[in-house]
RNA sequence: GCCUCUGUAGCUCAGUUGGUAGAGCAGCGGACUGAAAAUCCGCGUGUCGUUGGUUCGACUCCGACCGGAGGCA
């Protein structure tokens, strides 16, 4: 069952509004946000990962924001299913999913909806690739690859062992090279059409102001009391939750092995490096409608851009 | 005032017996198919504080000056 409009996806790097305008668009289009953010799955990490709070939202429904416990871990695939669930949902009630986030491997993975290859984090054969690695080195699970799958072997720098224990793993759980997936699945049509509105700064310093200032705040909000409460509630500090930006850092302040400025500013400073990773992912995306933000944000601005893209894809 | 140390890439610092300089971090660019706010790859010309001098040639030696740090008076 599928309604026939594209899904509307608002994409940006971090502290660029995309919160603001996924909420003007449900507005305008009787829409309901699915978030697509990797980190604001997690339940309890409201401040850190910036989840919108009840007076952002304004009476619009959002799923996918705190529906996961931080202390298990998540994927990119059980995202894609789990968020396709929410958005088929949506069609069904008669309304306009709109996908809001900036997490590029989860937004693929939904939009495209042809599933990984089978193997996992924490899977018997992952963990037996990894114990492995310890023992013999990564130019050893290389060498390896380059004999099941050169193409991907090719791809991949000695170092880039994650991806190194990935090729093999979907090699020894599938009896197929990751080559031949990614193949068999890029060539598959997508799940949903989508129309992707993109948000960002014209100028890096301006995106910095503002990405240091939110970091600021999420402190003055008691980001730090967020962080003694999920490790009170007993979630283990190497949970992928933890590794969220704002997270780990906060763990060394609250350790005693960083001080409370520090820590603020390696906050600031991994905000910044993350917020340039993901223009680099959604740069390459062609489909990508960006409008750019002159000094400040001016919604009513994006919101008449968004609705003139959208029109033009028939969206009304 | 005198003595010692010090002034090299945005920051912290290397630079061997004089042949015009290199690391880490930052920054910039890129990748990315079940941990992705993760992970990985690539990119280093800068009046070597200023100014005289010695030398074929000085970041490297000598002098003066300017700026730091410490010590003695």
């Amino acid at each position: 069952m599928r309604n026939t409009n594209p899904l509307i996806c608002v994409v940006g790097p971090t502290a660029c509004g995309k919160t603001t305008l996924g909420v003007l668009l449900a507005k305008r289009y009787d829409g309901e946000v699915v978030s697509c953010d990797s980190m604001q799955l997690y339940r309890g990490m409201t401040i850190g990962t910036a989840a919108p709070t009840a007076a952002e939202t304004d009476g619009v429904a959002h799923h996918m924001v705190g529906v996961v416990d931080p202390a298990q871990a998540y994927s990119a695939a059980r995202y894609a299913a789990d968020a396709a669930r929410c958005v088929d949902d949506i069609f069904t009630r008669g309304k306009q999913p709109i996908v809001v986030g900036g997490t590029g491997l989860y937004l693929d993975a939904l939009l495209a909806g042809h599933g990984f290859a089978a193997g996992q984090s924490g899977g018997e054969t992952r963990a037996r690739l990894e114990a492995r690695l310890a023992s013999e080195g990564a130019d050893a699970l290389l060498d390896e690859l380059r004999r099941v799958d050169p193409e991907r072997a090719k791809k991949l720098a000695p170092n880039d062992r994650k991806r190194i224990v990935r090729a093999l793993e979907v090699f020894y759980e599938t009896g197929r090279t990751q080559t031949e997936h990614d193949r068999a699945t890029r060539a598959m049509p997508p799940r949903y059409g989508a129309v992707k509105l993109g948000l960002a700064f014209e100028e890096r310093d301006d995106m910095r102001a503002l990405i240091d200032r939110r970091v600021d705040d999420m402190v003055a909000q008691g980001l730090f009391d967020e962080v003694r409460a999920l490790l009170d509630a007993g979630v283990p500090r190497d949970a992928t939750a933890l590794q969220a930006i704002g997270y780990k850092e906060s763990l060394a302040y609250l350790d005693g092995s960083a001080s409370r400025e520090d820590a603020v500013a390696e906050i600031k400073l991994r905000s910044r490096q993350y917020a340039k990773r993901q223009l680099t992912w959604l740069r390459r995306d062609p489909d990508v409608h960006w409008h750019l933000w002159k000094k400040t944000r001016d919604f009513q601005a994006a919101l008449s851009f968004s609705t003139e893209i959208l029109s033009q894809y028939g969206v009304s």
